[in-house]
DNA sequence: CTGTTAGCGCGTTCAT
DNA sequence: ATGAACGCGCTAACAG
């Protein structure tokens, strides 16, 4: 198979008069290069359309300048998102950025022995990949530094919210309103819940439990079928709560969409918060916890590209603020214990 | 600065006591190696947790193993679905993702041209970039070659929708439902419109007219915000339409909410219909167009990998199926032409 | 400030 | 079926 017919550096050198190692230095930005020569350097390289091949000088530094990012699912909000803010992130500092949808996570193991990780990436970022305790440490073998991305881990470098905290002040939220009879849904697959479900979980146990309020939580399948699950096993409660809390948007938009559907209003007959604010929110005008998704994904390529330059493992853990974003679904519970408030 | 301390294919071959070629030959699958030696060797490699350096075995091939997706926004569904598709495809094909956000398309020619693609990767997918007729020709001095993906380009390789008959489609189920008024809502930003909404919107009024029935066409930003816009529009003139047509899921749903706002029923007041079946119309039991994004992604991958195997440019037109998905946004009309129908 | 030289890790001849 | 030697394109250390 013929080598392919780019041009290569000593074209840039031929075309510029100089030597390899001088155009080497101009395009990499190293000092020591006169101003006129660079830029002649330069010049000569644009008209060539050259650009340095890094598995070449990969080659010689041991850095390729890439990053991979592993993440669970490339479809829903959460992750585009994310992808963008290191995409940003990246763009800036120069570096590539390698994409691998892992899929289930029980697969996870050997799908990572599978991917050329070492010495093909200078570093990976793991997102939203609900490790247990020690599964992270199968991310020692592939010998490449690892940045968890919205998901806390234990000595390693880390970027996250705390979900206990911002469900709390969701949950005291409801609470304030006047809310007693608050429900929690929950989501469950066969790989279990998620940690950020159950730290969320967490939080609205805490603030029901500070004002004196029992818990009820129901648990369904993922995504909005779980929502309008969920909804419907409440609504047909003897004493159905005035108030819902969802694990997440997507699961808060089941359930408005079997309120909805049963011409109930919202939030007149029972409020509903949800949690990401993601697109959707804004669309359903639903009250619901904000994280900031895009600058999870800033710090996390911030995070990979300082432990590249410093060449050292980064234990850093970088929490980020949520806010609560009020909306029209959220208000003081109804008078009555009807449904209809009749 | 010192090297890294990867294991390399001298590692393995000392391990499993054979030469280096061996190796090589082993871990690539070719012939001549004798299946127990290959075992020995695989297991030693996996023991040692070895992968292949795809910069080294590159410079020697010319060949990298990775292909460029190049997106104008990674936050949209449409974008997260092709990226799954495609990711899906390359990880059969053993080849990695490099994932790239564009932006703007006006700063897209400086930006390609700064992106380390000529010898970094062995092919490039444009998804979704709004080319204009010549614009295309911009790939060309990246020498790399370009699949386009959610847009037919001239003598290019190309995977993409029929817009303009899936349009036509989805207006003349409206018109066959007995709607007369129907109005089409399309989004313009500072760029411009979109190629796919320009389809979309040829096939409406082709079904328009081919009916007989007179063309409303607004035109307002882009996204669900567009959406409401359009619709307040809509629903203040002297006569409004029975059934809104509009470019995008994500602008119907903007529609959608102004109309639902407004206490008016969907579909007995006005049907709503979109375009993409993106997972928020399934929500919003909207109507629309669905288009398949993921096999989109995975045909573009697809093509992707043969142009490269035969390493020749293939210029394949790859015309993928809508089909329209009917849901409870849209009915026959109201009986009279005022707006609650009292 | 610039040029010369020696490998980086691997695939591919060509021997054996 | 296996091994030895060469060179892919580039950077780094050195010499000038």
């Amino acid at each position: 198979m013929a080598v392919s017919d780019h041009p290569r550096m000593s074209d840039v050198a031929e075309r510029a008069g100089v030597s390899l190692s001088t155009v080497s230095r101009a395009l990499r930005g190293a000092t020591g290069v006169a101003p006129s020569v660079r830029e002649n350097v330069e010049r000569a390289a644009a008209e060539l359309g050259y650009v340095v091949s890094r598995g070449a000088s990969g080659l010689v530094t041991g850095r390729t300048g890439r990053i991979a990012v592993l993440v669970p699912f490339l479809q829903p909000w959460f992750f585009g998102v994310a992808l963008a803010g290191m995409s940003t992130e990246m763009r800036s500092s120069g570096r590539d950025m390698l994409v691998y949808q892992v899929g289930d996570v029980t697969e996870l193991n050997a799908y990572i022995r599978s991917l050329p990780l070492r010495s093909n990436v200078d570093a990976v970022i793991a997102v939203a990949l609900d490790l247990e305790e020690g599964e992270a440490a199968r991310f020692d073998e592939i010998g490449v530094p690892v940045v968890f991305c919205s998901q806390r881990v234990k000595d390693r470098a880390s970027v996250f919210i705390d979900n206990t905290e911002a469900a709390a002040d969701a949950a005291r939220h409801l609470l304030n309103l006047g809310h007693a009879r608050i429900a929690y849904i929950q989501s469950s697959d066969e790989t279990g819940f998620s940690w950020a479900s159950h730290d969320r979980l967490r939080g609205y146990e805490a603030a029901m439990a500070e004002a004196g309020a029992a818990p009820l939580v129901v648990t369904e399948r993922p995504g909005h079928e779980g929502g309008a699950l969920g909804m419907g096993r409440l609504l047909s409660m003897a004493d159905p709560p005035t108030a819902v809390f969802a694990e997440s948007d997507d699961v808060a938009m089941g359930a408005l969409q079997v309120v909805r559907r049963s011409r109930l209003e919202v939030p007149d007959v029972v409020s509903v918060m949800g949690f990401d604010d993601s697109d959707m929110a804004a669309l359903a005008d639903l009250t619901t916890v904000a994280q900031p998704v895009f600058d999870m994904g800033v710090q996390a390529a911030r995070l990979a590209a300082e432990t590249i330059d410093a060449s050292e493992p980064c234990s850093e853990h970088v929490r980020l603020d949520t806010r609560l974003v009020v909306r029209r679904s959220t208000a003081v519970p109804r008078p009555t214990r009807s449904l209809t408030g009749r």
